[in-house]
DNA sequence: AGCACGCCGACT
DNA sequence: GTCGGCGTGCTC
């Protein structure tokens, strides 16, 4: 007896096992591992993922169900992708079924719909007196209703229907059903021309218009959409069905692609000639891939290196030996200009995926790439599920990026993900940065410590292309300002250097990494600060809107005229956000051209990609913005950076702050002086002396990873330790308190039955940490207070699975108390 | 996660 | 007496 294994959609503890179930004859052949399917499970009808076939149930019952369907020709996932999504659900303890769904476009994430009709005949429906008609004429029809439509439209009736199908004379029924289904288009299929104008003998002397389109079919004799064909001519698709009735032409559904990018003309390039460091990069890389060894290799280039063309090159390679190749970029550098790169080297063999395409356009991309019409595909963190068979090359691009780091469910890193696929496709792993996440780099350099991982080759690249120098980075100390009287925003040597710019007509970013308008609100006469009442976080006051908000989960407040508490007017805003800065430079330099990219500006669909058009255009001379004005731009006529405040991240509780800083300053100044004119960078601080801020003068990633490595090692945080958050979060806090201390001592009880030390200092063999509970950075949000325990250990053991037994063993402890339980593997934010 | 089954308060 | 509250337990 053949059974499928199917993991069943519902993203708890208690399902996340396979159930087995038979499959009936007529869907034999179509069953694969990667299948999706619909089964019953209960009383209900659930989508599920194959992830097995066994000739013997697991389970002794003799009531196995049948698979009620396959929901696609062709399995959306293949055995690979679901070997992969077992090792995810392992590696970062979540559900298997979150870490299938991750891999599946958003348009095939089926939920059940239910449908309801009248059981036997509507006749019954006469005898029902109901207040309004319309419900009973709308089942009097016959037909299957959707239920959830059905109640939305006759919200008073839903007791009647609970009622009717209680009482057997409505009938229910589910089917899975996708989110969005394939767009087809009537297309017109002619019959050879000479067929043509013999039925053109024919027609009707009166019928005119079809005389006209079989002229214009036996002219252009191809395959034409029925509403191009009408407008051609000037008639409508239904004389054309005439034509269709009478045999003298074919009209078919042709699945067509909605192609985001099909209205841009992307003129083809053919490789660069690389310089003497690029080749010497490339090398290695592509030996690897003739070998086809499954290495990983850290491209550290400087910002202007030339790392593009690289990977460019890479990739043809790939391609020309038969294989595929993934490309991830963080979201916010997915530009129209950088696809552009991809797409005038290879053509339509590139498909594109990120966030910001519609689910339908998400869907046609992600099926070039099954259906094997795409060999490149370019996106964000998911597309490495890109769903491929052979792979051959996978390029992570600023792969320091936290947006590499998911923060839901499945919390997975694309890089660990990247270095896991390749292993399984025997494929080359190439991750590029001017700044490397510190992890990578030990890896590549020190052969990756005591992470068990494997090692990364190092290739470095020193030097821009063309010797362009890196810009000069001044570093203005802030409190001398300050002392000098100076209480504006612009020290001197910033507002000179935009001044300069100004009158040269070149153009500038600056940086800031607060929106808003002020970052807290206090009353000056009894202290009392804006905070928000869901979350233990101060509210921020943008001016637009003239409101206060929380930045963590949306609340708003009007702005307050007088205090909540004690009724003064003397309110004041202080912090600075982007908001202030555009007001600021408003006023200092009249007529100023400013251009304010941040999340509040960036909502809108397209929105960023506009702001960025108008700036390459120089119909600005500021772009001012968060981080998301750091990455990856390219403007030949920025010539000035300002950092406004270089340490406002400086001061988080997060182990990786510095080296945060470090980053962000590196890329931001890297943004000027790529092209003919020289750049200068302007960084402001309070903290001038700070290791994070003066390695930026000189360029000095090295100097400041090595010091950096050094202070993690004293306190044994990565690469020499890894973390597991586990976050423990309900309405009232003793609760969370017995929980979390018996977590702790539930896990250290654990560890020290598998004879794993305690003491973490002492080098050498495995060791594990627990420290906490205690309360979270934010101690709570939405309503929940929220407490942590960071478990910090090293060496060859496996805690998430020490991690995942505790939790399983308090199980129902946990339940019990409506705890909400979040582990987080190698966090990247320790919020 | 749903959804059913099951055991206690305010309404026709 | 019934409807319906949500506690608890199961789903191949």
């Amino acid at each position: 007896m053949t059974v499928a294994r199917v993991i069943v959609d519902v993203p708890s503890r208690d399902t996340d096992r396979p159930f087995d179930y038979l499959i009936p004859d007529r869907l034999a052949g179509w069953v694969e591992v990667g299948s999706r399917v619909a089964v019953p499970f209960g009383p209900r009808t659930l989508q599920g993922i194959v992830t097995g076939i066994a000739e013997d149930a697991d389970v002794a019952y003799a009531k196995l169900k049948p698979l009620e369907d396959v929901l696609d020709a062709l399995p959306p996932l293949s055995p690979e992708l679901v070997e992969l999504a077992e090792w995810i659900s392992r590696r970062w303890l979540c559900p298997l079924t979150v870490a299938l769904q991750a891999m599946l476009p958003a348009a095939l994430k089926g939920r059940s719909e239910k449908y309801v009709f009248p059981a036997f005949g509507a006749e019954w429906l006469e005898e029902e007196i109901v207040r309004s008609g319309g419900l009973l004429d709308a089942l009097r029809k016959g037909k299957p209703l959707k239920l959830a439509a059905l109640l939305k439209q006759y919200p008073n009736q839903g007791l009647s229907i609970k009622r009717w199908l209680r009482e057997g004379k409505l009938e229910e029924r589910q089917r899975v059903e996708n989110q969005v289904s394939v767009k087809t288009v009537l297309t017109v299929f002619p019959q050879p021309t000479g067929e043509l104008l013999q039925a053109l003998e024919k027609v009707p002397a009166r019928a005119s218009k079809q005389r006209e389109t079989l002229r214009y079919l036996a002219e252009h004799n191809e395959a034409i959409p029925a509403v191009k064909l009408a407008e051609a001519v000037g008639t409508t698709t239904t004389a054309i069905r005439t034509l269709e009735e009478r045999g003298w032409v074919e009209i078919r559904p042709v699945t067509e692609d909605r192609d985001p990018y099909a209205d841009r003309d992307f003129p083809s390039t053919t490789p660069m000639k690389l310089t003497p460091g690029q080749a010497e990069a490339l090398t290695p890389i592509q030996s690897a891939m003739a070998n086809g060894e499954s290495r990983t290799f850290l491209l550290h280039g400087v910002t202007g290196s030339g790392k593009t063309e690289i990977y460019l090159q890479a990739i043809q390679r790939c391609l020309e030996s038969g294989r595929e190749a993934i490309v991830l970029v963080p979201e916010i550098a997915l530009t129209p200009q950088m696809v552009e790169r991809f797409k005038s080297r290879f053509g339509a063999s590139v498909a594109v995926l990120h966030s910001r395409l519609s689910h339908g356009e998400r869907y046609d991309e992600w099926r070039k790439i099954r259906e094997g019409r795409a060999r490149v595909a370019v996106g964000a963190r998911s597309a490495i599920f890109a769903p491929f068979t052979k792979i051959g090359l996978i390029v992570i691009d600023e792969e320091h990026e936290t947006s590499y780091k998911q923060e839901e469910s499945p919390k997975y890193h694309a890089r660990d993900v990247a270095v896991e696929r390749a292993r399984l496709h025997g494929a080359v792993v190439v991750l590029g940065s001017a700044t490397p996440a510190l992890e990578t780099y030990d890896s590549a350099v020190y052969g990756g410590r005591d992470q068990g991982g494997e090692a990364a080759t190092y290739i470095v690249m020193p030097d821009r292309v063309a010797n362009r120098p890196l810009p000069r980075v001044h570093i203005v100390d802030m409190r001398e300002e300050l002392k000098l009287g100076n209480r504006a925003m612009f020290s001197r040597m910033l507002a000179d250097a935009i001044r300069d710019r100004l009158a040269k007509r070149e153009q500038m970013v600056l940086l800031l990494n607060r929106r808003g308008y002020a970052t807290f609100v206090m009353c000056r006469s009894c202290g009392h600060t804006a905070a928000c009442p869901h979350c233990e976080i101060s509210l921020t006051y943008h001016r637009g809107s003239q409101n206060l908000r929380c930045h963590y989960c949306g609340y708003s407040e009007a702005e307050p005229k007088t205090c909540p508490s004690c009724e003064s007017p003397h309110i004041r805003f202080f912090g600075t956000g982007t908001q202030k800065v555009e007001e600021a430079l408003a006023a200092t330099f009249p007529g100023i051209r400013v251009i304010r990219m941040d999340v509040d500006t960036t909502t809108e669909k397209g929105s960023h990609e506009r702001w960025l058009t108008e700036f390459r255009e120089r119909r600005a001379d500021v772009l001012l913005g968060t981080q998301m004005v750091a990455k990856g731009l390219d403007f030949p006529y920025v010539t000035l950076v300002g950092v406004l405040a270089a340490d406002a991240a400086l001061r988080l509780p997060d182990f990786r702050a510095s080296e945060r800083t470090f980053q962000l300053l590196t890329q931001v100044a890297g943004r000027a002086g790529r092209h003919e004119l020289p750049g200068e960078v302007v960084i402001q601080t309070y903290d001038p002396e700070h290791e994070s801020i003066t390695s930026v003068q000189g360029h000095d990633y090295i100097g400041f990873a090595e010091r950096a490595l050094v202070l993690r090692k004293q306190l044994g945080y990565p690469p020499y330790g890894r973390l597991i958050c586990v976050t423990f979060s309900h309405e009232s806090v003793p609760m969370l308190l017995s929980v979390g201390a018996q977590f702790a001592s539930g896990l250290k009880g654990r560890a020290a039955s598998l004879g794993i030390r305690h003491d973490f200092d002492a080098a050498g063999s495995s060791a594990m940490e627990v420290l906490g509970p205690v309360s979270s950075p934010i101690a709570r949000l939405k309503d929940r207070y929220r407490f942590q325990c960071m478990v910090k250990y090293r060496g060859d053991m496996d805690a998430s699975a020490l991690v995942a037994e505790t939790l399983a063993d308090m199980g129902e402890a946990v339940k019990r108390s409506g705890v909400q339980v979040s582990v987080d593997v190698d966090p990247q934010m320790m919020l």
